[in-house]
DNA sequence: AGGACGGCGTTTTTT
DNA sequence: ACGCCGTCCT
């Protein structure tokens, strides 16, 4: 193709752009927030401003910085980018924050305490950290579980604050309020064990930039244009980052969705996208609403639905397409049957010759998929799961992977303990303890400790030969590393360190899969040039490379599903409760719920041509039965727009929506959402946003359940009553779902 | 050093 | 209900 069109002075490129994605390719001076809503072509008009700004001359290649969150994405706008101008993208500065980040960390190490082989923990190194610091510290960790430390420390460095920017206030009581100490002693072991974990990657970046001002000046020099993808992603760490490397110039250019920021609770702040205009004085804003994907009656639905947020910047969706069908949402007995019905429309769909790989079930909580994949499995439906633990995070490649980033890096402590004993070598916890008594008292990494401890008689004898033969091992692999391949330096060390014989040995049924692993990481690592490019890769770029190829239904979670689509989407378990989640509601009460609606809006436009919503009365949630209402996403749908069934035999259930749905529940805007109250027996409605039932019931009452039969009413907690059934048993329900006998 | 038992949590996930 | 993790006991 080539790059000049028919008119001349006129680049191909802009060819098949509506106006105002021409605009957002056009618009290169200045701040610009593209709000690109879902379908609207948004690749296409990063890839094509990247394009538009190398090919017009504007910058070298290596003066764009394009930002993006994922590597699955950065590597999608390479491939399109080199499809649209070939080879001239090369030297493009175009990655995740973090890799973007790792880089410009790696020049400039020492200037945060740091050498530039620096390690990147992943959560597991993480975890043990803060473990080892909470024994140290002698804090209770049932009562300050390393988990919850670890995420308050994380949501510090998301906001970009290091430990003597932090005030202790929001410590909450976990870990007696030493935790900003815990967060600063944190952040010292990391710079003992050369390592940083991903949010430091951003967060030294910040301080190197703002303490060494020639340094950010270099690089707000270098980079001429900056470009972001999903910007509503970002985190308060981020911004900043791209904030002083836009300083000067302004060249930022942020794509983004606010109606898609579905990413709260780890970190992003939806803010960011909605106060740009604020940060940048004088942005252009430009608004995709042309999509593209789905039928009028998705985007409808969609629209309908979102539109009950309160906190967002507004678009309206629009197509030129013809119409389809009406939205479906249909109530269901239970879980189970729900999964048939989605099994029989799948067969429905497979008859009518709809490529199964168009077909998505997309979930709230991984726990729904079982159902699915039980009733998959019967029908013989071919489905694949996207999700779940990933390749490098399998015990048996973090141990290879320790084995090497040790060989690379001895300071680095937590890989030395996660190997020190695996396979087995006699060297048990009390040879450990003298080896950490060691470390700590000399100053010194584990390594150099054991290396140091067999000159001494600290240990028993067959301890210390078992420590010499070890670091006589890694010393000799250490200077392989020098002259091997590194492909081939793995080898030699899993089979000279016995780990591959470890597994051999082992006749669990996963262990010969754990083999197969191992062979497939030494094959991966032959794309790598060095050692440290793979470790560098491993640790960023966690990916399950393989796209398998075949017909398969989709079966994932609505978070995995953001930015595919499909032609038909199935999207259940619409309860409340479950979608929202009440955990959303209770720990992040209006902001959470807006998250959640978001997330469902995400679902719905997924859907190319059909999308089909449905909830379950009953669920088997934690080994109990629980009933549950249909969601209040469910009510946010045009009533009039979409198609309402509800299974026979749905005794209790409201009435289907589109036919007077909650017509007998007083309703009222708070702040343009919905809030449902509803008069309790004894007091006036309460905070939250429960709805809450008809008909009091008291304990002792006689009640009848569609399922359960009779029983008598044990206790009740606000909607729930935990019922004593005559043969079934005492479960709780929703007293929705009984009447008085 | 390895198994048994008890307690707890159980939304979403990238880098 | 269930699975995972940590501890304790052998």
């Amino acid at each position: 193709m080539s790059l000049i069109s028919d008119r001349p002075g006129e680049p191909a490129y802009f060819a098949n752009l509506n106006p105002p994605q021409r605009q957002a390719v056009e618009t290169l001076e200045g701040p610009v927030l593209v709000l690109a809503g879902a379908g609207t072509g948004k690749t296409r008009v990063l890839t094509t401003r990247l394009g538009h700004i190398l090919m017009t001359g504007r910058a070298y290649p290596s003066q764009v910085l394009a930002v993006t969150f994922t590597n699955k994405a950065a590597r999608e706008m390479r491939e399109r980018l080199e499809r649209l101008i070939g080879a001239d993208a090369e030297g493009m500065w175009l990655g995740t924050f973090h890799a973007l980040a790792a880089r410009i960390l790696r020049r400039h190490a020492e200037a945060v305490g740091l050498k530039s082989n620096f390690t990147i923990l992943d959560t597991d190194d993480q975890l043990r950290l803060v473990k080892q610091q909470l024994a140290a510290e002698g804090i209770d960790d049932k009562r300050s579980p390393a988990r919850a430390v670890l995420a308050v420390i994380e949501r510090w460095k998301d906001r970009g604050l290091t430990p003597d920017k932090v005030d202790g206030e929001d410590a909450g009581d976990l870990a007696d309020g030493r935790l900003v100490k815990l967060y600063g002693q944190y952040q010292e072991r990391l710079r003992a064990l050369n390592a940083t974990d991903f949010g430091d990657l951003l967060l030294h970046n910040l301080t190197i930039f703002l303490g060494q001002p020639a340094i950010l000046a270099d690089y707000q020099r270098k980079f001429r244009y900056i470009l972001v993808d999903e910007y509503q992603d970002t985190n308060i760490s981020q911004y900043l980052w791209l904030r002083l490397l836009a300083q000067s110039h302004k060249n930022i250019c942020c794509v983004g969705d606010d109606d898609q920021s579905i990413y709260g609770w780890r970190g992003a702040e939806v803010g960011n996208i909605l106060r740009f205009e604020q940060d940048f004085p004088g942005a252009t804003v430009i608004r995709l609403e042309q999509n593209y994907r789905s039928t009028p009656e998705i985007l409808n639905a969609a629209g309908h639905l979102i539109a009950h947020n309160a906190g967002r910047l507004g678009k309206t969706l629009w197509t030129a397409g013809t119409a389809g069908d009406k939205v479906r949402v249909r109530g269901m007995w239970d879980g189970e049957e729900e999964a048939r019905w989605v099994a029989d429309e799948i067969e429905a769909d497979q008859r009518r010759g709809t490529p199964l790989s168009e077909v998505a079930v997309l979930v709230r909580a991984s726990f729904q998929m079982r159902e699915f994949e039980e009733r998959f499995i019967t029908t013989g439906i071919p489905y694949r799961v996207v999700g779940g633990p990933r390749f490098y995070e399998r015990q048996e490649i973090r141990d290879a992977l320790a084995y090497l980033r040790l060989i690379h890096q001895s300071d680095d402590d937590l890989a030395f303990e996660r190997i020190v004993n695996t396979p087995r070598r006699g060297i048990g916890t009390a040879t450990i303890q003298t080896l950490h008594m060691v470390g700590r008292g000399q100053g010194v990494s584990l390594m150099e400790a054991a290396r140091r401890v067999v000159e001494t008689d600290e240990l028993k004898p067959a301890a210390r030969k078992a420590v010499a033969l070890l670091v006589r091992d890694f010393d000799r692999w250490r200077r392989e590393a020098e002259r091997l391949p590194h492909t081939e330096l793995a080898q030699v060390v899993l089979d000279e360190s016995g780990y591959t014989a470890m597994w051999q040995a082992d006749k669990t049924p996963e262990a010969p899969g754990r083999l197969e692993n191992l062979k497939e990481l030494i094959v991966g690592m032959a794309e790598f040039e060095t050692l440290a490019g793979f470790l560098e890769h491993v640790s960023l770029v966690m990916d399950n490379a393989i796209e398998s190829g075949g017909d398969l239904v989709t079966l994932m979670t609505l978070h995995a599903a953001k930015g595919l689509e499909f032609a038909h989407v199935f999207l259940p378990g619409w309860e409340e409760g479950l979608f929202p989640h009440q955990r959303a509601l209770d720990d992040n009460g209006q902001a959470g719920l807006e998250e959640e609606r978001r997330l469902a809006y995400v679902g719905l436009t997924r859907a190319k041509r059909k999308a089909d919503v449905s909830y379950a009365a009953n669920r088997r949630m934690h080994g109990q039965w629980q009933s549950a209402l249909p969601s209040r996403f469910v009510d946010e749908l045009p009533h009039d727009q979409i198609e309402a069934e509800t299974a026979q035999g749905m005794y209790g259930m409201r009435a289907p929506v589109g036919r007077g749905a909650f017509d007998d529940i007083e309703t009222s805007s708070f702040g343009g959402y919905r809030r449902i109250v509803r008069p309790l027996p004894g007091g006036g409605p309460r905070e939250g946003l429960q709805i809450r039932a008809v008909g009091g019931f008291a304990v002792g009452d006689r009640v009848f359940h569609q399922k359960f039969g009779t029983g008598t009413v044990r206790e009740i907690e606000d909607a729930k009553l935990t019922i004593n059934f005559d043969h079934a048993g005492e479960k709780r329900v929703m007293d929705s779902f009984v009447q008085k006998a």
